[in-house]
DNA sequence: AAACAGACCAATATCAAAATGGTTTGACCA
DNA sequence: TGGTCAAACCATTTTGATATTGGTCTGTTT
């Protein structure tokens, strides 16, 4: 028994020193198992036992058809937004909304442009003269996306449209009770008043418009299911 | 003039008429212009000038090699994280740690379970006992990935995933001035507070003890380019 | 009983060929 | 002259067959 424990743990040594020596770069890929255990001169099963440890530390992650890589923890974003939407229930993705969307507001209020604002502006104005729930969705969702420009800031952008992606595969089909919207639907007054916000350059109170707004999509959404 | 526009309205239209009796869905593709144009008995020059004012209204969008789709806008995100990073300046990444980390310290504070307490409890300790820097940012992020699991809002765990890869790929390499963190590391106080905080159910606590961590290290990391 | 080598499996990468949106060219026509 | 059209060409992406890779099982050996 002492014998095969020292003998596990010379061979987790073993393979550290082997990614010291090569100094592995963050997800660098090792080399294939069947070729790493001819390179070390020890069993493809040792090496595979030696490979679960650093696994289990964090050390290195691995996936089938792709290999081992060296890195604290496997990419786990899929970017496959279809499994997000079937993951993902409406309540979990308006809350993910009200978590980050005001606090874009915010931002869109200190770093945004003229032409953000004018963009921002065309939108609520065309929303307003919807006459398809259809084109109200898409002139609503150019609305929100304008504000997530305007923060000037591309990654929280690119994290606004996958979010934006998943809001809309779920929430797509729904709201079919009326044919079109009503001339004065409750959201236009509140898109006014983010818009005021933000080009009044007031971060707090873009912030505030914002959870309003999102508190009544929320309540007109899912009412029917909380009560 | 007034013939041929009235011609490329014409043209629209047709192609408004073909969509609209195939009743498209969502994200639908719409067959390739060499074959569309035979369809509609249009050249591919009007078919084209067609599905670019479609375009231009946010009703279609078009990527080469792909086809033409039927949506609101084109899919910006293209989880090619790489670019992302290649694209932000290290100041938006911590810009969009600051909108987001908060609001998830607060959710995971009231969404919690003892287990993921128990994961970040793990986290905290051993980030405390790393002897090389490597390790210590393995831990860290450990750390910030177990408050985001806190918040059971699988679409907020997938942004914060991106959001992280982004960080890790633009702060790796950097703060090789010391060989070894030091033992009274400042973040370690910090890590205590939020997770006491978010073990008390105390969500505004936790959000500002996020805040100041997060404040701590932009400080920390960028003070010599901002004096 | 444990370790090993080989074979097998499912998932992924790889690479050439086909497909697709975008552009240019030259002929044709009003 | 200005516009239209068809064909060719380009860069990018998809597709499909093949090779690769981590994970697993089996029979043999020690």
């Amino acid at each position: 028994m002492v014998r095969s424990a020292q003998d596990a743990t010379k061979d987790v040594e073993l393979l550290r020193n082997f990614l010291n020596d090569r100094e592995m770069a963050l997800n660098g890929r090792l080399p294939p198992e069947r070729s790493l255990c001819e390179e070390l001169g020890i069993s493809r099963g040792k090496l595979r036992n030696a490979l679960a440890q650093l696994e289990a530390e964090g050390q290195i992650w691995r996936h089938v058809g792709r290999g081992t890589f060296f890195g604290p923890r496997p990419v786990l974003n899929l970017s496959e937004v279809e499994y997000l939407s079937e993951q993902c229930r409406p309540t979990e993705v308006i809350e993910a909304r009200m978590a980050i969307e005001p606090q874009m507001a915010k931002l869109a209020a200190l770093h945004g442009t003229a032409s953000n604002f004018a963009e921002m502006r065309r939108c609520v104005r065309l929303c307003k003269s919807a006459k398809d729930w259809r084109v109200y969705e898409s002139w609503d969702n150019n609305f929100h996306q304008a504000i997530a420009a305007a923060t000037c800031n591309k990654l929280l952008i690119s994290l606004f449209d996958t979010l934006n992606i998943v809001r809309r595969s779920t929430v797509w089909g729904q709201m079919r009770a009326t044919r079109l919207p009503p001339k004065d639907h409750k959201s236009f007054a509140e898109h006014d008043a983010i818009y005021d916000a933000i080009v009044d350059r007031d971060p707090e109170r873009a912030a505030e418009a914002m959870r309003t707004h999102l508190r009544s999509v929320r309540d007109r959404s899912y009412k029917p299911f909380d009560d």
